[in-house]
DNA sequence: GTAAAAAATGTAAACGTTTTTAAAAATATT
DNA sequence: AATATTTTTAAAAACGTTTACATTTTTTAC
């Protein structure tokens, strides 16, 4: 007696379905493509036989006939500290964004070079094997001109290249600052002290430049000794420490420190509560990031949310428009930060009640 | 007079390639592919053709023909706190490692329920989308379940589920508690608390189990009240701080804290000074995790790493042997996690130089 | 009712590979 | 030198879609 061995499982295929239901290929990808010209009598025929055969479109032969392919990239750099965890925060929500929008994410490293570059090797570019990319982290301009030469729709997060295939999309790191210097005036505050590290990435750049903007358009003079540049060769922790510990050193102490990251900001929390300088009734602060950090430590720490979801939102909106070649309005976006009021600022001169029961804080 | 539009720039095929080199598509594929029986001429010939042409196959009909997709899905849970930037960086090194393979990387999330927990929406699978999975962070029981229904290797990190597609690589967390108490018996300490929150997850409980085991195997007894637990409802930061306090207020306080996580030490460390404890002489500490939080403290921190780089390298040699259908010894990995010595501990009773030029310490 | 227009459906070619099969060329065996 | 064997090459069929085109059916217009 012959065994009959099972045909191996596969996949249904669009024949398999045209044939369950009677018709021609053409009219079920018509019905699974939504093109329309399709009676209801067959529409609903396929559709049970799409059901039944558990049919699901390959997307590989979708591409090589079609030339679509329905993903995109992301290019980012290595992890690297000073980023923290907002490079990923950004490629989760690009994730999360696109595959809603049927988009599939690959995702591609920036191979780093021991000088801390980030560099792509020539021509090994993404073929014809992504519909476009999206560019998280700091990156080469070398890195973005082989890009451009892909011929491919780029959208870059917090960069930006000048090229007819790129688009941006980036935080307006000045009008956070600017936001939270104001609020800090609001509180009744003058002797806003600024903590910064390394100007090097335009991003800290603006938020300088805000921390100015501010204090001009409210009039307000600016110390000079009130700008502290934390030691670079130290972590950012320590650095904070160090810098705020200058400032306790000025004969007219600062009444709030605006910090250029959450890092900052909590390494320079730890120094004032070791010098017995109360937060935020004597000294209010303020970081910048919104990362992990703030929430954590005490008092909470109010500080300047980046905004991811709404940066990728835009990011893949456009991008997608792009891709599509659907009516693009602007090739560069720009996104206003918002201030994250928690606990570490208070108005000017109204005394608190200083004791929190058994919270960990140094007693004066 | 005709005005000649230019053909459309067009990827190189393999048939370009044949026709240029004069030889059949087959001959062509059989080079690219190193399937051996060509000629060293037709070789020759062939390759420089392909130079010529910057012809690069296409893998989606590849993939149509053959079957293979080379690419492997990343299915990840999305950003949460506890996890902090581990399942980042295992993604990560994941994801160069697959590329340094040969295979592409795509990212799928899964999606949060309300209630915490993740959930697979049932059919909507990678189809005949990729070749295999890895699973990255704290994934439901019902989720896995689901992926054994794909029919495809699985390799799961730091979880495990009996399936035959299933393989798991994990973290001994037994065996670095463990390590940490050894060292700390070896520095002359016996009087060793341990802090730990949520046993939930099968990491803390093997971290307890370690403390444990060392302390069986050196026959030194342990105290009950040393064992910690942090109130789960406070932040990470207070939580490790109040747990320290706890140990802070017993008749006979220990000589040493070894942390389920570096962000309980970090919190307990701040206690530590807070209260006039010098760190590492009076009470060493040892964290978990190996988080940038480690070295940015002072003292910086030892630690636990939990090696990473390890991990993922069996987990993708592993995988891609399952895929490839080579043979695979085992289904299960154990990777050791190492101690990574920073200056958070010392020698009991050697007493060291207290004062640390300008180093932020609460004078006692 | 018929002609024309519009809508619905079917046919078949293409997308770029891999792979099976067969044929041709090179090499080894008598 | 003829044959058997092996190696190398070519031809052509698939893989599962989309889509241009042809055909049929239905609707509309007179």
């Amino acid at each position: 007696m012959k065994k009959i061995t099972p045909p191996p499982a596969r996949e249904s295929s669009i024949e398999d379905v045209a044939k369950l239901a009677g018709v021609s290929c053409a009219s079920v990808s018509r019905v699974v493509n939504r093109l329309g010209n399709v009676s209801s009598k067959m529409e609903e025929r396929v559709r049970r036989a799409i059901e039944e055969l558990h049919y699901r479109p390959n997307s590989y032969s979708r591409t090589l006939r079609s030339g679509k392919t329905n993903t995109v990239a992301i290019y980012r750099t290595s992890l690297a500290q000073k980023d923290e965890l907002y490079s990923e925060t950004l490629i989760q929500k690009l994730t999360s964004q696109l595959s809603s929008q049927n988009y599939r994410v690959v995702l591609e490293l920036l191979r780093s070079q021991p000088d801390g570059r980030h560099t792509l090797d020539g021509e090994n570019g993404p073929n014809r094997e992504v519909d476009g990319i999206c560019v998280v982290g700091h990156t080469d301009q070398a890195d973005l001109e082989v890009m451009s030469r892909w011929d491919l729709p780029v959208c870059l997060l917090n960069l930006t290249f000048d090229h007819p295939n790129f688009i941006s999309v980036s935080l307006a790191d000045s009008a956070g600052s600017a936001e939270a210097v104001q609020y800090l005036f609001a509180l009744g505050r003058r002797k806003i002290a600024f903590v910064y590290g390394n100007l090097q990435w335009p991003g800290p750049r603006g938020r300088l430049e805000g921390y100015r903007e501010a204090h001009r358009k409210f009039a307000v003079p600016m110390q000079p000794e009130f700008l502290v540049q934390v030691d670079l060769d130290e972590q950012n922790y320590t650095g904070g420490f160090h810098a705020v510990e200058k400032l306790l050193q000025l004969p007219d102490r600062p009444d709030a420190i605006l910090f250029v990251n959450d890092w900052y900001a909590v390494g320079g929390l730890a120094a004032l509560r070791q010098h017995g300088v109360r937060v935020p009734e004597e000294i209010s602060i303020i970081g910048f990031d919104d990362s992990w950090l703030a929430p954590q430590v005490l008092p909470p720490l109010s500080t300047i949310s980046l905004e991811p979801e709404e940066l990728c939102s835009v990011a893949v909106e456009a991008l997608l428009k792009k891709i599509e070649q659907r009516p693009l309005l602007r090739s560069e976006y720009l996104i206003r930060p918002r201030l994250m009021v928690r606990q570490s600022c208070s108005p000017l001169h109204r005394t608190e009640p200083v004791s929190r029961a058994n919270a960990p804080e140094i007693s004066p």
